[in-house]
DNA sequence: CGCCGATTGACAACTTCTTGCCAGATCGAG
DNA sequence: CTCGATCTGGCAAGAAGTTGTCAATCGGCG
């Protein structure tokens, strides 16, 4: 077998990135995209280019599919990009469930986002035909069960704007009634503004969304 | 007035690693730091040279002070590093509080890191005597009402290990008895190490917790 | 061997949070 | 102008978390 079908562990992103960058302008058929935040796939760093730059050659045919957490619509920066995403004419679908980060180019090359060790991570871009046959197929299964960007950014528009200020109160460690108060506004509603950000992080627990708001640099 | 006494800002830590390991290297009577983690001022990224190369010059005079925040010691890469600075003759200390995060070098240069900003930090140098002597003495104030590194490890050195697991089931997002099953301990104890968790974090509520956990690299 | 200090687990009281329900207010469409 | 939809705030029930107390256990020390 030729040995360009193997799997090959990259490490950092400053070795995946261009990879990456370069896989997207050589791809001919299909690029789908899960991502649990814009800064695993070098969009938020800016190494990969603008979805603009993708409109030309979805307009020839290519399909592009980008499939997020709903937690980063709560960054006005990256709901901007997604929407840009859409507008290019590319397929943006929304779940609040944790996903395992890929990349799928032409059906024929997978690259899976691998844990944070001493923190670099690890990719692993896989051409195995089998292989990514079966990555191709687990992300269409969450592809599935995704919901449409605009129904999302429709609920969490509101959301977003004030989701800064939310934050901020809840990161101070200070109870809902004194939070509540600090924003202007009752406590049942204060709560009800919570529910909604937990919904959109997918949280469980407060424990868990201080983690998840953090880690997609929401504070 | 000769233009080194002046205030520069310095942005990213490209730019103030280096300045960091040279001032380090410079210093003839004190250095003075105060950081919430071992990542603003390169500790962790190894930008900085580490503590053992220091032991020579304090043992000629250079006096070393390091003030940290407790969170920190549960890291056990932090809580090496702490001791180890201790080991070299540094002298460290421990508060729970926030810390204003502050270099100064022999009185006449203080580093302080500011906020955030796109991702990039922003660092100010200041050479300007009355300045400094006012960073001096707030660093001062801080050392003052810190407690001795010996003392705050002795009592977070069990709690460092078990915290990675019990971070990990708060990260989960599940409720404190399915937590406590899971680590085998009773919902009693488990409680009691949450509380230590967060008292050692300096958290008041859970969310504030996940997200100085997140912070530090806990999770 | 006995005593003491530390720790654990059970229980409980209290606080904080989660979510449902309902009345009233507001706004937009017909 | 009316009506329906939506949102807010108050109230409340229940769940989850916070912390205190006490009895039991264990290990170390004299």
């Amino acid at each position: 077998m030729p040995n360009t079908e193997t799997i090959a562990v990259v490490r950092g992103e400053a070795e995946i990135h261009p990879r990456i960058a370069h896989l997207f302008t050589t791809a001919k058929t299909e690029i789908s995209c899960a991502a649990n935040d814009l800064h695993t796939w070098g969009i938020r760093t800016g190494s990969v280019q603008g979805p603009q730059s993708l409109a030309p050659r979805i307009a020839e045919g290519l399909v592009v599919r980008k499939l997020y957490r709903s937690g980063i619509l709560l960054d006005p920066l990256c709901a901007r990009y997604a929407n840009a995403v859409q507008s290019a004419g590319g397929d943006v679908r929304i779940t609040p469930d944790e996903l395992n980060e890929t990349i799928v180019i032409d059906g024929r090359i997978a690259i899976l986002a691998g844990d944070l060790s001493h923190g670099v991570r690890s990719y692993s871009v896989v051409t195995v035909p089998e292989v990514v046959q079966g990555v191709s197929s687990l992300y269409a299964a969450a592809w599935r069960s995704a919901t449409p960007l605009s129904t999302w950014d429709r609920r969490v528009a509101e959301l977003r704007e004030m989701a800064p200020r939310i934050l901020e109160v809840l990161a101070s460690g200070c109870k809902d009634e004194t939070a509540a108060r600090t924003l202007g506004l009752s406590v049942r509603t204060y709560r009800r503004r919570v529910a909604e950000l937990m919904a959109a992080l997918g949280a469980g627990s407060r424990f868990q969304a201080g983690v998840k708001a953090r880690e997609l640099g929401l504070i």
